[in-house]
DNA sequence: CCTTGACCTGGAGTGCGCTCCAGCCCCCAC
DNA sequence: GTGGGGGCTGGAGCGCACTCCAGGTCAAGG
């Protein structure tokens, strides 16, 4: 597998893999006979669990961390465990924070709604900011 | 309210408060004898609000376009439901996306714990990109 | 009167994570 | 054998969202 189709198979792009090798993110793959890079199934497997880790906020600082646990071997098997479940920890929180902040776009899209459906609004929208507390106890539709 | 005061309140840096005004996302505030900022209560809510559109990753250029179109009054209405309506949607398909995530590193997590629990573990940890099929159907504890 | 400290302005600088480019090589199809 | 397409390298450049700084004003306390 060449650079190209590396890429759509990841969803990195060319350039970003390329950089990814070179500052020690994935490691530099095997060369055929042109010099080309070639990718098997473990970088593949390596590379779209960087994409987890970037897709879940990540910095390049911490991947970088848990590559080089990863390229110790198993020793660092505590260290690289304890690196996801702090990550995971982090993405948790930030999934509950997403939600608080859904449900405060929630009541404000309900509550331009409700000023667009009455035939004349109230004064005007208040901005409102994490409570679930309705403007008016109940509008139109 | 000042400066400092409202940079504490709305948890935004002083500089990142003086910035956005200038961008235009923040209207300039009335200033007192000194020439100082004073912020009021509806400023608050304001940058409250502002502060759960950049926390569910909504770029300035977007904060931008819902500022401006709120300056624009109540005919504005519909346009700014429909932006909170698909920025709504964006943030509820990324935090689909984390959960996705969150369970590959839960997998990935416990895989590393059955390692490390067994006394010589299976030759390694494999990577595993997205489905919740186990390297080894059980591990213990 | 003098110091201290909060705030002011305009503009330069920073860190992150890519992204692009010039100039080159190699292989394959025509 | 020639043209085109994909790949190579090292290094420069970019967009975003701040963050910092120099040099200044103002008001209050000692």
């Amino acid at each position: 597998m060449r650079i190209a189709e590396f890429a759509q198979a990841t969803g990195f792009a060319v350039d970003t893999l390329r950089y990814y090798e070179k500052i020690g993110l994935i490691e530099p793959p095997l060369r055929d006979s042109a010099g080309h890079r070639v990718y098997g199934p473990a970088e593949l497997r390596w590379a779209e669990f960087l994409g987890r880790l970037k897709t879940t906020g990540m910095p390049i600082s911490g991947m970088l961390a848990y590559a080089r646990a990863r390229a110790e071997g198993e020793v660092t098997t505590p260290e690289r465990a304890r690196m996801l479940r702090e990550h995971r920890a982090e993405v948790a929180r930030r999934v509950a924070e997403l939600q608080d902040c859904l449900s405060v776009l929630d009541s404000k899209i309900a509550s331009y709604e409700a000023t667009m459906s009455d035939a004349k609004g109230p004064d005007h929208v208040a901005e409102h900011t994490g409570n679930t507390r309705r403007t008016r106890p109940q509008a139109a539709r």
